[in-house]
DNA sequence: GGCTACATGTTTACGCTGAAAACATTTTTC
DNA sequence: GAAAAATGTTTTCAGCGTAAACATGTAGCC
C-alpha cells in the first residue's frame, strides 16, 4: 500500500540473508544477555525485522536454538581437529592434553554458545544440520582417542577410558563457566587462572586401560 | 462477598503451608514435564490456588527456582555425607569412589533438580537459603578429599586434586543425564549400565598429586 | 515476454507467562 | 480488642511463541 519513500529504499522488502543474519544476531544476544533473552522476537528486533519473519527460517524457536547449536559444533569440531593436527606426532598423552585444551577454550570463548549446546531440553537433535554437526564433534573428539598403543584392551575399559577423559574435560569446562571453580581458584597463594588450573589438571590425572591400581 | 457453600468449606482462605506444597508440585512438575514448564502459574494451578500466591512466598519465578535448588542442595549433601560416612574407615580411593558413586546416583534419580542446581542462569545464589545450602554440598564434597596422607604437596596441585575429582564425576553425572553416553555404553559388546561404565571409568583413572606422569 | 508457483515478510490475533497493584481475609502482636 | 502483618485473590499490563491470512518479491516455465 505504502510506496517507498526516499528513505527507506535502502531496506527492500526481502532482506537477502536473513537467516545468517538472525543467527548471527541471535549469538550476539545469547553471549552479551544470556539464553533467557535469545527470543525469536529479540532476534527479529535486531535484525530490524518482523517478529514473525523468523518462523520461515527456523519454524519455531526450538529450530532457531538447534540451528545456532549446529553452528556451535561445527566450530568446535574445527577447533579440536585443529588442535589435534598441531600436535599429530606427539605422543597420545600430549595430544589428549592438547584436545583438552582446546575443548575447555572453545567453551570459554564462547560460554552461551557452550552451555546451549548441551542443554538438549532447548534443542531438537532430529534436525539434520544439528544432528549431522553433533556427529562431526563426535568424529573429531574420538578421533584424539584412538588408544592404538592399547588395542586389545576389554571393551569396557576402552569406554570408560574415553568416558573419562570426556567428562573430566567437560565437568572442567562447565563448572570453569558457571564461576564453580572460583573459589578452589583463589585458595590457592598467589592465585590461579583457569589455563593454569586445567594444566595442573592433567598433570594430576593417569587414564589408562591398564591402570596398576586396584 | 461470597460465603462459603457447604461444598467448599474444605479449603480455607489460608493453606495452612502454601510453601511446602509449592516446592513439593514445583519438584514434580520440574521431574515430570521439565524446566520449561516449571512457571510460577503451573506451581499455582497443581496446588489449586491463584496464580499470584506463589509470589507471597518466592517472589518472582527465579525466587522459587532458587529455593528448590536449595531443597536439592540439602539432599544431595546428606546424600554425599551419608555415602562418605558409610566408609568412613577405608582409604581414601575407596572414600572418594563411594562418594562419586552418591554424586552420580542423585544426579540420576533427580536429573531435573539436579541439572537446575547448576543452571546459574536462573538462580539467585545470594538469596540466603540457597547460598547456605550450596556451601553445605561444598563443604560434604571437600571433606572427602582432605589429602591427609599428602600434606605438604605444592597447593596448586592439591586445588588440581579437588578440581579433577569434582570435574570427572560432575561432567559424567551430566553428560549422564543428558544422554550424551548413550552410543559409548551400546557400543561395548553385550552392553554395559551407567553403573558398570562409572566404576570402569574410576577403575581407569588415577588422581593423585604425586602423578609420576610427565 | 508473460504467467504461475514459490519463497519470503508483514499484519493480526490468541493464549500463555511474569509481574505489579489494589484489594480481601486471616493471623499475630501489642 | 484494635492495629499490624501475613497470606490469597482479582485485575491489569506487557512480552513471548505461534498460527492464519495476507502482501511482495523471485524464479521457473511456456
Amino acid at each position: 500500500m505504502n510506496k517507498p519513500s526516499p528513505t527507506d529504499q535502502q531496506r527492500p522488502y526481502h532482506h537477502g540473508d536473513l537467516r545468517s543474519a538472525l543467527l548471527a544476531a541471535a549469538e550476539k544476544i545469547l553471549e552479551t544477555e544470556g539464553i533467557q533473552a535469545l527470543t525469536l522476537r529479540a532476534a527479529a528486533r535486531a535484525v530490524g525485522v518482523s517478529h514473525t519473519a523468523p518462523q520461515n527460517h527456523f519454524d519455531d524457536l526450538t529450530g532457531l536454538l538447534s540451528e545456532l547449536a549446529a553452528v556451535g559444533y561445527q566450530r568446535f569440531s574445527a577447533a579440536v581437529q585443529a588442535a589435534a593436527a598441531a600436535v599429530a606426532g606427539a605422543d597420545m598423552r600430549t595430544r589428549n592434553r592438547e584436545t583438552g585444551r582446546a575443548y575447555v577454550r572453545f567453551a570459554r570463548a564462547h560460554p552461551g554458545l557452550f552451555a546451549l549446546m548441551y542443554r538438549s531440553e532447548r534443542l531438537d537433535v532430529t534436525r539434520p544440520a544439528l544432528h549431522a554437526a553433533i556427529g562431526l564433534a563426535r568424529q573429531a573428539l574420538r578421533q584424539t582417542t584412538p588408544s592404538s598403543d592399547q588395542a586389545a584392551a576389554p571393551p569396557i575399559r576402552l569406554a570408560a577410558v574415553g568416558a573419562a577423559r570426556w567428562a573430566l574435560v567437560h565437568g572442567f569446562a562447565l563448572l570453569l563457566i558457571e564461576g564453580r571453580l572460583e573459589g578452589l581458584m583463589k585458595a590457592v597463594p598467589g592465585g590461579v587462572d583457569p589455563d593454569e588450573l586445567l594444566d595442573a589438571v592433567f598433570d594430576v590425572v593417569r587414564v589408562s586401560v591398564d591402570n596398576p591400581d586396584v
